[in-house]
DNA sequence: AACTACGCCAACCGCCACGCT
DNA sequence: CAGCGTGGCGGTTGGCGTAGT
């Protein structure tokens, strides 16, 4: 048997919000506070919502200092650091963005900024060159770590591993794609070191932050897709769980200055708990020691409305 | 004009942690 | 200490608007 519900289901309004709901909710709470008790709120309220309901409307929503729109490239460069040094704890990010709320940067992630990411991840034959900056100071966004005359090692077929390498503090994104199967981490000091990459089967590596395998049956797996949801469903290998692990004991790395730690394939295929919590400050360090060029820098050589929407690699 | 695909975002769902009894 | 209730969180869904065909 289940636990109660928190409300009477049957008898609780869903769906949107309408302005009358809003300025009852707003006032009420204007009035008297939440009371530190949301599920009790909406009967006092005179609301037929749910009280989990009431409280996310209103942390969402209509609370004061609600900012709405379009995120800066300061957002952009915070969400983007803290997601690759603790991944989607939206919570931690938000309190780093005022105004904003945890399910606007997830929103905002899930469908921008990721693909944004994801474009500049595409192999050069999808991918528009980005327009180097002309600025000598300025790193090129796609650096090639292992040949110099190209940022993209060959590949015949697109089972590898796409890798980001920080270089100092200057922004450089070599791809390279290998045969490897062999989980592949990076533990520099970079936000860019824990866009990781996941073997998913012999011949299929994830890489990214998210992505979907078009079959049920993962050894069957052909393709990959990032975004659109309607079109190929995340099943069964949970690569979330692959990647939260993967950027949780990231994220112990660098703080622990770096250190390898052999503990890498278990980190991928087993439950490791997350032994470090984040603290305020700490957010704060991931946040002041990322290069402030590198996002921006990284975001001004994509060309934002033409960012492919789905990639899909077939081999 | 009609239909379809896609993008966006508000809202919901279910799980977990924590505090209270 | 166990059980319960609640808050908080992250993942997911539903529906609407828009672009494309």
């Amino acid at each position: 048997m289940g636990r109660a519900p928190c409300c009477d289901k049957a008898n609780v309004k869903k769906g949107p919000w309408s302005p009358e709901e809003d300025s009852k909710l707003k006032e009420y709470i204007e009035k008297y506070g939440t009371g530190g008790n949301w599920i009790a709120l909406p009967q006092k309220a005179g609301l037929k919502r749910c009280g989990k309901s009431c409280r996310l409307r209103w942390l969402n929503y209509l609370r004061p200092n609600i900012k709405h729109g379009e995120f800066s490239d300061e957002e952009d460069r915070i969400i983007c650091t803290l997601f690759a040094s603790i991944g989607s704890r939206w919570s931690i990010i938000a309190a780093q963005l005022p105004g904003r709320t945890d399910n606007d940067i997830k929103n905002y992630w899930n469908t921008k900024l990721k693909k944004k990411l994801m474009g500049m991840m595409l192999p050069p034959s999808q991918r528009k060159p980005p327009a180097f900056p002309q600025s000598s100071h300025q790193t090129p966004p796609f650096q090639s770590q292992q040949l110099s005359s190209s940022p993209y090692k060959e590949c015949s077929s697109f089972s590898g591993l796409l890798e980001l390498e920080p270089t100092n503090n200057n922004i450089s994104v070599p791809l390279s794609f290998s045969n490897s199967t062999t989980p592949f981490f990076q533990t520099q000091e970079s936000w860019v070191s824990s866009m990781k990459y996941y073997p998913v089967k012999e011949n299929l590596l994830m890489f990214g932050c998210e992505g979907s395998c078009s079959s049920s049956d993962i050894g069957s797996c052909t393709q990959i897709s990032y975004g659109g949801r309607d079109i190929i469903k995340q099943e069964e290998m949970g690569f979330q769980s692959f990647i939260s692990h993967g950027l949780e004991e990231n994220h112990k790395f660098m703080l622990n200055g770096g250190e390898k730690v052999n503990q890498l394939q278990s980190a991928y295929f087993g439950e490791i708990p997350l032994e470090y919590a984040m603290e305020d400050d700490d957010v704060k360090q991931v946040i002041s020691t990322s290069n402030n060029n590198m996002i921006s820098s990284l975001f001004n050589h994509i060309d934002d409305s033409k960012t492919q929407e789905k990639v899909m690699y077939l081999y």
